[in-house]
DNA sequence: GATGAATGAGATTTCATTCAT
DNA sequence: AATGAATGAAATCTCATTCAT
């Protein structure tokens, strides 16, 4: 039973104060953060924060990396995954991603802060792009293009920029971020619409021939 | 008339110093932002910001407001004008607010200031969504509902969420907030890929019967 | 008389944050000097001292060029002038040394300021090396082969180590550095006790005549 | 046996703490020390200082002490020889005192160290007057006195500040700390330099009459 | 004996804000 | 209108010291 405690509490250190960290940092942004309130959201005090983090900055980027990582993780392993048809894979993923980006509060307030603080820390930027969307693009442009092949994707220019089916999410995202005090929405009719709306687009069907010659 | 040069910068000097805020915020962030920095860049000294702004706070939201008005009085403007048909309206629509949300460097950046302090300006959110968003997303709403009425547009439920519209705008804001730095994008190109893809969705139009029972 | 108090404060306060500095760094050192002290005794607050001087290290490097500098020049001014003979010259110019290296109590403690954080700060000791001792150890040497030619100064290796003629100097300097609180010392004999030790040395004149009569 | 290495260790604890702390006081002073680089110069952590000393302070003045020990053995038993003749015992003895003052790296330290703590040590101060400075004086006097008597040392009030005969290590010492990484200086020579001139001065020897009437 | 997590006081530094000129 | 010296509160960061293990 020795060092129980003790021990069990410094293992958790890091971890409870990168939590306290991002709720911090997500309410006030990084210069208005007070490392004094991290440490106080912890129960601890100041100076416990520099045994575990050479300063804030370092704090911050251990943070996102933190709260990043099993996002991306997930998204790798989702990725792998397969399915019948390219609509219906492209419909489970963008569930997913809808769900990592929009949806869930942390992958959102994570955007925002990179939004933020893009120019401040870079080296978050070119991680999240390395580790997420890059991946996440390569993947559609993929499902894009085997679809197509198979005939289940009509011939479009979407394949240039495969990143046009985030859209949606990322919307729904700065929505969340701008007006969610305001005025609440319904996330999951939107991911429906969004998917019906990507689909078969605003023009109706039954016509024959396209409205863009 | 001696003076006459005198009296011509007494009246731009507000402006000057919004000017110079807008560009020290948008590089620094708020709380990061120096008063000092911004009197520097306009080529006076502290004290002169404060002669014509309260503090630092109201100098932020009043730069932030500023720099929408032009924007919101254009979006109005625009929204009062009319085209033949839905689509053809909708296009130039679409590409107006593309110009203004992810294109123009103005916009963009205010984008983010909103973004990222969201909850220390709730007020310039409320003013945001009552001059702008609100506005365009009726606007939608009302070219859908028209659209369809007319057969133009297909029986969707799109008309729930107009906004969804923006999705491709407002993503590439954030992918230019992001990863401008790193990868160029071709925005001209992204508009006509995305106003296609929000006209005809993924799925081949050919076939009478749609694949989506 | 616009601007009299304010004006001259102004022009007075970096002189009076120096003095202070002094004062604050001989009693306690560099690093165990707080600058809130050095403000307080001034009349400022340490915000002040900021306005001034760049940080702590810049404050301490001016401080101990500004009370370096009249010294300095001082010593220039006594190296150019002359007398008729070797010893004679000699005696003056060490006793104008000895005042300020040794006996007036600013130079001392410069020294030992220097001695403390000559580590810390290299380009101090460079400056003071090429404004003052190594222009006294040229001149010394220039008195001592001059008089040598003339006779006046016996033929030795002296010449090689001038600055031996200043070891008196420099060792009641750290005399006074150490036991000045403990042991009063008669500085006006120790003088003249050094300079006929150099000029007579400690064995006996071999002539038959005793030799001081 | 077992637990050999580990007594031993025990045992050198102390001693290795304090030669460490000797390292980091010199290179850095007293208040910029960290107790924690000490430690880590000798492999173990903080606390472990704790458990031979009571606090930095104290660790301060056991290391003084215990690297002035030594030297204050040797210089007493070095006053308690003799030699034939009072110059050859004083050239002796100040190239003992030479090598102590100013030639061995470590008295040249400790001087450094006393120098710039002194009003924060005062007690360290007395302690090496009344173990070091004050025996070697008193032991100067009696070689002056004697030889004096013996007609081996001219007539000279030198006797009132036989310290007098420390200047040359001395100001070779703050050469030294001062100079030595910029200009190296051949201290055997300087040595050889300052007996001559001590014994013989500057005025050249032949002349019957003295130059000082 | 030794560790190292934790503390908390204190130091440097920054900067929005004020106000006499 | 504008200046810029001065303030003072607050934030980051450091580190001697303690103590449970």
């Amino acid at each position: 039973m020795a060092g129980g405690v003790r021990a069990r509490r410094k293992a958790e250190r890091p971890g409870e104060i990168l939590e306290a960290a991002f709720e911090e940092f997500v309410q006030n942004g990084y210069a208005a953060t007070r490392l004094e309130d991290v440490a106080a959201r912890v129960g601890v005090t100041k100076g416990t924060i520099y045994f575990y983090f050479e300063n804030k900055e370092q704090l911050f980027v251990a943070m996102v990396r933190e709260l990043s990582r099993p996002v991306h993780l997930q998204a790798e392993e989702f990725a792998a995954s397969n399915s019948s048809t390219a609509p219906e894979f492209l419909r489970s993923y963008l569930c997913f991603l809808y769900r990592i980006i929009a949806t869930d509060p942390r992958g959102r307030e994570i955007l925002r802060l990179l939004i933020a603080e893009a120019s401040r820390f870079p080296a978050l930027i070119d991680e999240h792009h390395q580790n997420f969307m890059g991946p996440v693009v390569r993947r559609l442009r993929q499902v894009l293009d085997d679809g197509n092949a198979k005939g289940e994707i009509r011939q479009s220019s979407v394949l240039e920029f495969p990143e046009l089916l985030l859209a949606p999410a990322l919307s729904l995202n700065i929505w969340m971020l701008l007006f969610s005090d305001r005025r609440p929405i319904d996330m999951e009719r939107h991911f429906e619409i969004a998917v019906d709306l990507l689909l078969n687009g605003l023009l109706p069907r039954t016509t024959s021939e396209s409205n863009k010659p």
